[in-house]
RNA sequence: GUCCCAGUAGCUCAGCAGGAUAGAGCAACAGCCUUCUAAGCUGUCGGUCGAGGGUUCGAAUCCUUCCUGGGACGCCA
């Protein structure tokens, strides 16, 4: 049960306390307010004489709504019909039975029994525990150490990186980060769209009406200018669209002053690509993108085909479906040519073979999840068991008045000029707030985009979100900015007092103090619900009540001139600013010390 | 037409392995800087949880029908 932390080195043992309950309770592995929750349950079973097992006691208990009403309550309707007696008896006939030493107390309110922890144990444990382990707080290693792939980001070459890449983007980054500390290895992918089509088209524009000197220097936005007028004229002048499909036939068979413009197209925008993820703070183990499995993609059709998936239907080579009731996938074109299916069919067998993933996540739109289920589909057929391990972790679209945004029409928001903007603003407020400041430039970088990221991961990824200049350059309230706030507040006051963290302080008692420590708690608990449903807004609403909690202690409680409290009220600044600079890590943003 | 997702305060969203008076933020209004960074704090205003049925001691949460919006549905990716 114990020896859950071998990253730190540390265990429930090293908890020394009078009462040798404290030992044998706390795993640590789900964080102190989950070794409450058991101890509870079992208090309630042992003591309580109930007829439930203690797991069923467990799930049975809840977290009241408020904080008045106690840290953990035990609602006893479904005791009712089992002992023949109201709710509200029994919660308090439970009431004056239990005494345990470690609750500070219980109250029974009508149907619930409602249990108050000692919340100066509780926070002294948490300071220790904080103090002894770090940044690597709320770690675990259920992972054990297994690959986990994680498709991301995944741009088109020659194509602006807009709004709706940036989901991806900083959603598995997010994720990765959440592998990485609930014990898996995480490998990012970017798959880069550098293979297709619209390269024809491309190159079709570019021989046409382009301009070799203002693509030197403005490639993505001469080359954008490009497709877009590729496709208005395509509208009255359908030839060209023949003129595409022959140039990316060429590309394919390998003329080389094709494959020069795409190697030079190719080029351009990886360079700009990597300007827009260094102010991301993103980076990847792999940029192998669509091009990289042209050579691999023979073999996914004769596995096919020697399995007998491989159907012909109007004149495509298919693999049929109808028992999983979808239609069916794509594998070859009616002239031959393989498909996007056929690619992934082969990425997927070189990410096996390559990384030899525990799981292999996709995180890609919505839009797409016929496409993914159709892949794992034919795996399955094709008799790969891992496929089971394949997810489609998809999110909402990025939304532009109500409507997809569209590169062809030109209706498309360049995320470069967006975090260009965001970090000007945030200058301009440094200015206003902070002229003092030393590095603004850098923290301006760190904010501004902070700001961006913070503003999509707070939503739940399955939400569609409208892009709104307003909302996502607004630093009030529930942004990226008040978290970074938060924590140069923290920092601030711990050099002021010069503080070093001590295994001898005692716990806190402020009322405004409580809702951090319990917080900080469930941090470790919070870490592993944001993983097992990859949902980094779980952290992000994490962080936000921290950081409201903190604000709130800060206006409440004056730290620095209150020598008889100031250790311990400190040592809750501390170990609020490890967990929320954590919390922020794992999201993606940078937590500037002075801001 | 079939399938998937969503509909909670004026706006953006939490809450949805059923539970105690439905929570935040923004906007609006009113306060709080001679003491730790006001990117903050405090208060006021604001909701038939899309509609109707059902299950339950109890439903925003589960089931069902309908309405509205979005997406997907063979040679794009």
């Amino acid at each position: 049960m114990a020896q859950l932390c071998k990253r730190s080195g540390t265990t429930g043992n090293s908890f020394s306390s009078p009462r040798s309950t404290w030992k044998r309770v706390f795993s640590f592995q789900g964080g102190i307010l989950m070794d409450h929750k058991l101890l509870f349950a079992k208090v309630l079973h042992e003591q309580g004489e109930l007829p439930f097992d203690i797991q069923t006691i467990k799930q049975l208990i809840e977290t009241p709504k408020r904080i008045e009403m106690g840290d953990f309550a035990f609602p006893c309707f479904a005791l009712a019909k089992h002992l023949r007696k109201s709710p509200a008896i029994i919660a308090q006939e439970l009431q004056a039975k239990i005494t345990d030493p470690i609750f500070d107390h219980l109250e029974a309110v009508g149907p619930y029994l409602n249990l108050f922890l000692n919340q100066e144990k509780v926070s002294q444990h948490i300071f220790k525990q904080i103090m002894e382990q770090g940044s690597d707080y709320g770690r675990n290693q259920n992972g054990k150490g297994g690959t986990v792939t994680i498709d991301l980001s995944a741009p088109n070459i020659a194509k602006p990186f807009s709004m709706g890449h940036l989901r991806s983007t900083v959603i598995g980054n997010a994720i990765a980060n959440l592998a990485d500390k609930n014990g898996y290895q995480p490998f990012r992918i970017n798959y880069i769209g550098d293979w297709g089509t619209q390269f024809g088209k491309l190159i079709v524009a570019y021989r046409k009406w382009g301009n070799a000197e203002s693509i030197q220097q403005n490639p993505i936005t001469e080359l954008l200018k490009l497709y877009i007028r590729f496709h208005e004229e395509a509208e009255n002048n359908p030839r060209l669209e023949e003129e595409g499909r022959k140039a990316f036939k060429a590309l394919e068979d390998g003329e080389p002053e094709a494959i020069q413009l795409w190697k030079q197209f190719r080029d351009e925008s990886l360079k700009e690509f990597s300007r827009i993820y260094d102010l991301l703070g993103v980076h990847f183990d792999s940029f192998q993108g669509e091009s990289f499995y042209n050579d691999k993609m023979d073999e996914v059709v004769e596995i096919l085909q020697e399995k007998g998936l491989l159907v012909e239907s109007q004149q495509a080579q298919v693999v049929k479906l109808d028992e999983e009731e979808m239609p069916p996938c794509l594998i070859r074109k009616s002239d031959g040519a393989t498909l996007y299916a056929t690619r992934d069919l082969a990425s997927a067998l070189y990410r096996k073979r390559t990384y030899h993933f525990v799981r292999s996540l996709y995180v890609v739109g919505n839009e797409q999840s016929l496409h993914f289920k159709q892949l794992k589909a034919v795996l399955k057929k094709a008799a790969y068991a891992w496929a089971d391990e394949m997810e489609h972790i998809s999110f909402g679209m990025m939304l532009k008045n109500g409507k997809k945004m569209s590169t062809r029409k030109g209706r498309i928001i360049l995320l470069e000029e967006v975090l260009q903007e965001a970090i000007e603003r945030t200058e301009t407020i440094i200015n206003e707030k902070n002229p003092n400041l030393s590095d603004k430039a850098q923290v301006a970088k760190q904010v501004g985009p902070g700001a961006v990221i913070f503003h999509d991961l707070k939503h739940h990824r399955t939400n569609d979100v409208e892009f709104s200049f307003e909302h996502m350059l607004n630093f009030d309230g529930e942004t990226g900015p008040y978290l970074q706030y938060a924590y140069a507040r923290c920092k601030s006051l711990l050099r002021k007092a010069n503080f070093t963290p001590s295994s001898q302080v005692n716990g806190v008692t402020d009322e405004q103090a409580w809702p951090i420590v319990r917080l900080i708690s469930d941090f470790p608990n919070v870490i592993r619900t944001a993983w097992n449903n990859y949902d980094p807004s779980k952290i992000a609403r994490f962080a936000l009540d921290l950081a409201r909690s903190l604000n709130q202690f800060y206006a409440h409680v004056h730290i620095l001139s209150d020598p008889d409290h100031q250790q311990e009220r400190l040592h809750l600044i501390y170990s609020t600013a490890i967990t929320l600079k954590e919390s922020l890590r794992l999201l993606g943003l940078k937590a500037p010390e002075e801001m």
